[in-house]
DNA sequence: TGTGCAAATGCAAATAGTCGCAAAAAGATA
DNA sequence: TATCTTTTTGCGACTATTTGCATTTGCACA
């Protein structure tokens, strides 16, 4: 399960999910196409919201199952902001991290070869086989600090 | 609001919350103490029933509030795991972060040295005031990966 | 020590997220 | 295309977390 190591393929993920036994299905799809649309930056409440546009048959539990399978999948991380929102993006081309405003609540977008050398250090020291895409730092920012 | 900058003193935070105008209730202080005994890491869950041992008058929303409020003072931080539980830690004088299995759910912790260098970078590059005391790291550990 | 005021709590209701199970349906095969 | 197997979904119940509001209670100050 979960075994193929391929890069993702963001815009059709469709290839990926049969290649693996899953079944595509009408509701990934939506869900999946939601996440997209929605700018590759969600709640779960929000890919709902927009999936109901498409089709008011989709079940909330069905949108949860989905953004946990796809996840599974890695078509998409997660982050946690401070109050406990989970943020679901899609995993594209470029890998980043986050910058979390705490006083303004903006996100910057940082470069993942910021982030890289430390990552690789990690691998070599300890033998961990890293696969966090998506490190949220929180603090306050430039604009925050005057 | 929150202005204090003094390191958190773990074994007693009375001062640091009066310090600021805030009130000590027998609730944030056991609440904190259940936190403190149940060696620093802790769930929302954990901690309630913890502090029902104490005292069964306490309200499971004063928990979840209590909890938000010592992270906004600083007294504890928090993390969150793949399967979106909220982690719970205490503030100590080292800081320090995880290497968490995603095969095994071993938490490894790791010297904030490693991370500094990078958390150096940012500071620098984006004039980003860096608060995070706890990066989360997922991965496949040593033992995971033979 | 008593009094006043703002902060904190308890309660109950609302919202968010999870889970088990029966029904529906994807995809393989004939 | 019909049938079969197994995955996936919807539903409803359940747990977790948040929120509004009335009441209580720290604690500052007289």
């Amino acid at each position: 399960m979960f075994t193929d190591k391929t890069p993702a393929i963001s815009s059709d993920p469709r290839a990926l999910i049969r290649r693996q036994g899953f079944r595509l299905t009408p509701q990934r799809q939506m869900i999946f196409d939601s996440v997209r649309e929605l700018g590759g930056h969600c709640t779960p409440d929000e890919v709902y919201a927009r999936v109901q546009r498409k089709s008011t048959a989709v079940n909330r539990a069905t949108v949860y199952r989905t953004l946990d399978f796809l996840l599974k999948l890695g078509l998409v991380t997660t982050a946690h902001l401070r109050d406990n929102q989970v943020i679901y993006e899609l995993v594209g081309q470029a890998p980043h991290h986050h910058l979390v405003c705490q006083k303004c609540d903006t996100i910057e977008v940082i470069d993942h070869a910021i982030v890289q050398p430390m990552l690789n250090r990690i691998e070599r020291e300890f033998e961990f086989e890293v696969k966090t895409d998506h490190l949220m730092i929180f603090g306050v920012c430039k604009a925050c600090k005057k």
